[in-house]
RNA sequence: GGGGGUGUAGCUCAGCUGGUUAGAGCGUCUGCCUGUCACGCAGAAGGUCGAGGGUUCGAGCCCCUUCACUCCCGCCA
């Protein structure tokens, strides 16, 4: 039987001259000039003219096919004349003269130009036709560059002495968190399972049965509503755990897998080197505003609550009295902007509800702004100190309380940021959130509640949940932060069941509280459990920094739409009244 | 659940202060064209202005309701 194809599209070169070859693809563009005709083909590897001469017998088949459907193409590669080349392409050195054709495929009328490079196409649009979307250039290309990302991770990991495992999908509803999917059991009425959120127990469970190095680019499934760089529904994770090792030891190998990871697809950028920074959790909210700092951003936020204290200036002294605090930006360069600007700052302010944005200008002729004509000149001198000001720069100041405040403070480093162009281009630059509190006060009642994770391990152990201020302990818990996104989550894991009955009587959990949520990992720990920790990296978030895009649906082949849906497929959808029966599902 | 934005030809969009027959580019179709590579030239078809209601002599435009998509907040251990 004839082979469809001797060649790929982008394969063939001046040295093919004079072979005959066989061509399968899409009709990317056609260009006819009556009694000539140039046909692109392009398929996964690239792209080949193909010249039909009005003498070929394939000329009327291919002057009448459509654009997108699927030809065969068989020819002699001819050498382009020198003024015929076309160094754009890679093959634009040769053509293919067309001597026979086979439609295998014709294309219907297209609901959209899949070629045209001009028009931004709805995403709604794209979902719906996603096959058609993904011939594209740019969404091909990225789809691509995460096939390569996931063999690279998966090397790594291999050659680190990491194992690759599986866990169940159908699993049970996990205790904290987000909202499960479920799936109704047909064997066991009124009974459901859920989608793992993560892996979480299962590869806990295979520190405790000794396989000592877990991985596994697993699915994760969350009910939540989708963001930019969340996509809704399911999403992969890079997850891995270790047995006997300390926090640092964790660290070591997020950094070497990242080092790497980064080099090897952006090797153009700035890449942080290791070790990553360290900002344990509380000071990364006074500096940067926020647990996700991007620091290709220079602007920093200082506390300047004490040189206010008791100062003339009314309203700043009496929220710090109260316990507030003021906090403090610098901008390099910006005493000569206009009023106007400053105003439009002020007016980001006010649009964010927080009052103001008051702020001193450094000037050779005096210090300007509402705020200096309002404090001695001593508190002046000590703020111009602190925070290493000279003629020129300006100062911002946020005041107020709690974290609405410090994260107001966070979204004004990252206007002022943009505004002035400082973000440094080209670069990722990562650092390590660590030390998160172990609890947190409940709005309410202040009682003690988890903040995050009650699987890991609280810093001090069972000591210092007898001996501390439940609010003040840590726990080995950390995230990584790349360019202001989260990409990795990770903890030392709680394996003392004395340590977690404590952990949750602190949170106001019974023991049969915790028997009943964790009984297969807290049996698991009384069986001789290593102690162990892990990370999970968001994997489609680490696509989508190296490709450069802003949505987390660029880099997923068949992602969901906002609402969740699958325009393609059609989910969700309604089931037939006997697959409800089966399941006893009563649809209200 | 809340807030913002968008919705006009197959696609991407314009449409002024409410005023004649709603436009452009691309695509489609027809004709012409032997060196294009976003080919070119000439012509044609193509509209429930998201839907419903209202105000008005008159609504794509104003008002109300509603739907869809999208971005953000909530949510995301």
């Amino acid at each position: 039987m004839q082979k469809y194809r001797t060649h790929l599209c982008g394969e063939l070169r001046a040295q093919n001259a004079g072979e005959e070859v066989t061509l399968a693809g899409w009709v990317h563009r056609k260009r006819d000039h009556g009694n000539l005709l140039f046909v692109d083909l392009r398929d996964n590897y690239g792209m080949t003219q193909c010249v039909v001469a009005a003498e070929s017998p394939c000329f009327d088949l291919l002057e009448k096919v459509r654009p997108e459907s699927v030809v065969q193409i068989t020819g002699k590669v001819v050498l382009r004349d020198a003024s015929t080349v076309n160094p754009k392409m890679p093959t634009g050195e040769i053509e293919v003269a067309a001597a026979q054709a086979q439609v295998l495929s014709e294309a219907a009328l297209l609901p959209f130009q899949v070629v045209a490079d001009t028009d931004e196409l709805s995403e709604e649009q794209r979902l719906t036709y996603r096959f058609l979307d993904l011939r594209r250039d740019k969404p091909h290309a990225n789809i691509l560059l995460r096939n390569k990302m996931v063999k690279f991770v998966r090397d790594r990991m291999w050659e680190y002495g990491f194992s690759e495992f599986q866990t169940p999908i159908l699993t049970s509803s996990s205790p904290e968190g987000a909202r499960d999917f479920l799936v109704p059991s047909r064997l066991h009425k009124g009974q459901f399972y859920a989608l793992p959120q993560s892996p979480q127990q299962f590869k806990q469970l295979l520190m405790v049965s000794g396989f000592d190095r877990y991985f596994q680019v697993s699915p994760c499934f969350r009910d939540e509503d989708a963001r930019a760089d969340r996509s809704p529904g399911e999403f992969y994770q890079i997850d891995f755990e270790m047995s006997f090792v300390h926090q640092e030891d964790i660290l070591k190998v997020g950094e070497d897998l990242m080092c790497s990871l980064f080099k090897e697809f952006a090797p153009q950028a700035k890449i942080s080197d290791a070790p990553f920074e360290h900002i344990p959790f509380e000071q990364a909210f006074v500096t940067y505003g926020t647990d996700k700092p991007d620091l290709r951003n220079p602007v920093r936020i200082v506390d300047v609550s004490e040189i206010f204290r008791d100062s003339g200036f009314g309203l700043f002294a009496s929220q710090v009295a109260q316990g507030g605090f003021v906090r403090a930006i610098k901008t390099p360069q910006t005493a000569g902007k206009p009023r106007s600007w400053f105003d439009k700052m002020n007016a980001f302010a006010v649009e964010a509800e927080m009052g103001g944005l008051g702020y001193i200008t450094l000037a050779e002729e005096g210090n300007k702004g509402p705020i200096a004509k309002n404090l001695d000149p001593q508190r002046i001198a000590d703020l111009i100190e602190k925070m290493q000001a000279k003629v020129g720069d300006s100062i911002f100041f946020i005041c107020g309380k709690g974290m609405k405040t410090a994260k107001f403070a966070g979204q004004v480093r990252t206007l002022l940021g943009k505004e002035l162009d400082l973000i440094e281009k080209d670069a990722y630059r990562f650092c390590w959130i660590t030390d998160f509190p172990f609890y947190e006060a409940n709005e309410v009642t202040g009682a003690p509640e988890f903040s995050h994770n009650p699987f890991s391990m609280p810093q001090g152990e069972l000591d210092a949940l007898l001996n501390k201020n439940p609010l003040e302990i840590k726990a080995y818990q950390f995230d990584m932060v790349c360019n202001g996104y989260e990409i990795l989550s990770g903890a030392i894991r709680n394996h003392r069941p004395e340590v977690m009955y404590k952990a949750f009587e602190i949170a106001g959990y019974g023991p049969e509280v915790v028997e009943q949520k964790f009984a297969g990992m807290l049996n698991a720990f009384k069986y001789g459990a290593p102690p162990h920790g892990g990370a999970a990296f968001g994997f489609d978030r680490l696509v989508m920094l190296i490709a450069h895009e802003e949505y987390i649906r660029e880099v997923i082949a068949f992602p969901l739409n906002q609402q969740g849906q699958d325009l393609l497929m059609q989910a969700p959808s309604e089931v037939s009244e006997l697959q409800l029966r089966e399941a006893h599902i009563k649809v209200r």
